[in-house]
DNA sequence: TAGTTGATATAGACAGGAGTAATGGCAATG
DNA sequence: CATTGCCATTACTCCTGTCTATATCAACTA
C-alpha cells in the first residue's frame, strides 16, 4: 500500500458501517471517505465494502482486511499509550552515569526520594571515569551523566549542579593536628598521606594543585574508593583528601577532624551533562529540576 | 497518530540506521524522511533517534516504538499478501447459491474441475427458491447465483448460462408409451402424474403451461427432489415431468424414456445473476467464465 | 405515485503540506 | 587538513487530500 492513511479511513467505516459516521470520527467530509475507501479498494483490487441502501457491510476480503489493521492499529495505539505513558513519568528508564563517588554521596540521596515518586521508573546507574561517562552519553547509552567540571565540550550542554569542597581529613592519633594551621609543605614532609588512585580526577586534582606550590605529594597509601579514603583516616592510618561534603556524617560526628590548612584548596564544579542535540527524557527533566534542584535552560 | 505514513519514514529509518537509504527504500529524498522524523518525534514528543555521525541509533522509546510499528507493518503486509492470493486465486472462497436442483445437475459436474484446479479456494454452496438465492445475494452472502430465467430486477446482472429442455419421462410399465404421441390432456387424464413440489418453479412451470392448454394436472404424486422424481419415474409409479439434461444418464441406460408429446414444452433459460454494482470476486470470475464457458460482461 | 429521508458517488476547485534541490554544518578518517 | 559521509535547514513547487455542491439510489410514507 502506497497510503497508510487510507486503511485509517477504511478501519473507521468497518467500525461504523457507515461512511457519514466514520467522516464524523475522522473529522473529514463523506466524499473524503468514500473517495478514500475508492482508493483502498483500487490499490488492493478488490471490493472491501458492499454498498447497502442503509449503509455499508465488509465483503469478505474487507472482513480479512478488518482484522488485520484493527491489530495493527491497536498494535500502534499500544505504542502511543506506552510512549504517553513514559511522558507522564508513570514508566520509563532512567540512566545516569556519574564519575566515581559521585554516585554515592551526591546522587543516591536525591534519586531515593525520586524512586519512591516513580517507582515504575527503571534506573539504570553507571559509574565510571568522567572519559567514560562522556563517551557514553554521546553514546545515547546513558541520559545524563554528573562529572566534575570544568569541560570544554561544545556538543555537550552543562550544567553547574552543585560545589564542593575538598580538605585534608584525620582521625585517630591525627586528629590533634587540626588544632593548629598546616600547609601543605608540612604535610606533604611529615605526615602519612592517604590519596585516592591516580586514575581519579580527585586525585589529579590536588597532585596538579600541590605541584603549582611545588610541593610533591608523595602517598604513604593509595586506594581505589571514598569509603576505604574515610575508613583508614577514621583508623588514624593517616590524611586522606577528600571532598568534605561526603564526610559530613564523620565530622559531625567527631569521627574525623578537617584540617586547616594554609594554603586555600579551591572548591570544585559538579555538573551535569547530556548531549545539546538531543533532547532529555521527562524522566530526566524531573529528575534534573525537581529533585537536585538544577535549572534546565 | 495524525499521520501514519509518518510511520512508515520511521521504520525504515530504523531498519537503516541510515536516514539516507532509508529514503532510497521510500523512493523520497533524504530531507523528506529528516523532516518525516521530525514530526513524528515533535507528535510524540519524545526523540526516537539518536544522531550520530554515522547514521542514526534508535533510542530506547525508538525501539519500543519499532517494537510495535514492526509488529503493526507486518500485519498490513499478511493482509496484503493474502489479498494479493485471492486475487492470483490461489485462495479464497467461492459463495455460490442455485435453485433446487440446478446445484447438483448443472453446477457440480463443473465443480469438480474447478476444485483440482484451485484446491484451496473454499467453496460454500447455498440452495434455495429463486428469491432466497436473489435475497442473499442481495445481501452479499453469495457471490452470484444460478437460477431460472426470466429475472426483472435492474439490481441485478443477468447472463444466460444454459438452456434446459423439460419433458415427461416414465419408466417400468409406462416406458411402453413412448411409442405414440400423446397430449398432455390424455397424460393427465388416463395416467398417474409425478411432480415436483408446489413451491419450486419447475412446478409452477408446467402448471402454468397446462392451464394455458386449458388441462387441469392433478399430480397423483408430490415429490421434494429431482432424485425422488426420476427413481419414482424409474420404479413405474407413473410419469415424472423432469428437465431432460437431469435424466440424460437414466435416458441413456434405457432405465427411463422420454414421452413424445403433442405439445412443445417450451426450453426454459438458466441463468447467472449478480449485484450490478458489485465486483466478482476472481474466483467467481475464473469459475463463470473459464468453467461454466460463461462470458461475462 | 410523488415526496421525503438517509444513504453513497461524482465533479470540480482549492489550499496545505509533502517533496525537492541546494546548502550548511558536523564528526570521523586517513 | 582536506575529504567523505552523515543529518538539518531553507525556500519553493506542485500534488493530493479535502471540501462544497450536486447527483443518484433505495426504502419508506402519506
Amino acid at each position: 500500500m502506497e497510503n497508510l492513511e487510507l486503511y485509517r479511513a477504511f478501519y473507521w467505516t468497518a467500525v461504523e458501517r457507515n461512511l457519514s459516521r466514520a467522516a464524523e470520527r475522522l473529522f473529514i467530509t463523506q466524499p473524503s471517505v468514500s473517495h478514500a475507501i475508492k482508493q483502498l479498494e483500487e490499490a488492493l483490487s478488490v471490493t472491501l465494502f458492499n454498498r447497502m441502501p442503509k449503509g455499508v457491510t465488509l465483503t469478505e476480503v474487507g472482513a480479512l482486511l478488518f482484522e488485520h489493521v484493527d491489530k495493527a492499529f491497536r498494535e500502534l495505539e499500544s505504542a502511543e499509550r506506552q510512549i504517553a505513558e513514559i511522558n507522564n513519568l508513570v514508566r520509563g528508564e532512567l540512566r545516569i552515569g556519574s564519575s566515581d563517588s559521585l554516585c554515592k554521596y551526591y546522587l543516591l540521596p536525591h534519586l531515593g526520594q525520586f524512586y519512591n515518586e516513580h517507582p515504575d521508573i527503571h534506573l539504570d546507574l553507571v559509574h565510571g571515569t568522567t572519559p567514560e561517562i562522556i563517551r557514553q552519553v554521546k553514546d545515547g547509552r546513558i541520559d545524563f551523566g554528573i562529572v566534575r567540571l570544568p569541560l570544554n565540550d561544545d556538543s555537550l550542554v552543562t550544567l553547574e549542579a552543585t560545589v564542593v569542597q575538598d580538605c585534608f581529613v584525620a582521625g585517630g592519633r591525627f586528629a590533634e593536628l587540626a588544632s593548629k594551621p598546616l600547609s601543605l609543605a608540612d604535610l606533604a614532609a611529615h605526615y602519612p598521606i592517604i590519596l585516592f588512585a591516580k586514575t581519579s580526577s580527585s586525585r589529579q586534582f590536588i597532585q596538579e594543585l600541590a605541584a603549582q606550590l611545588g610541593v610533591e605529594l608523595q602517598p604513604e597509601i593509595e586506594l581505589a574508593s571514598v569509603d576505604l579514603l574515610i575508613e583508614f583516616a577514621k583508623a588514624g592510618m593517616g590524611i586522606s583528601f577528600v571532598t568534605k561534603q561526603f564526610v559530613m556524617n564523620e565530622l559531625e560526628a567527631g569521627e574525623l577532624t578537617e584540617l586547616k590548612l594554609k594554603e586555600s584548596i579551591p572548591p570544585r564544579r559538579i555538573g551535569i551533562v547530556y548531549m545539546k542535540n538531543r533532547r532529555l527524557s521527562p524522566a530526566s527533566r524531573a529528575l534534573i529540576e525537581q529533585h537536585l534542584q538544577v535549572k534546565l535552560p
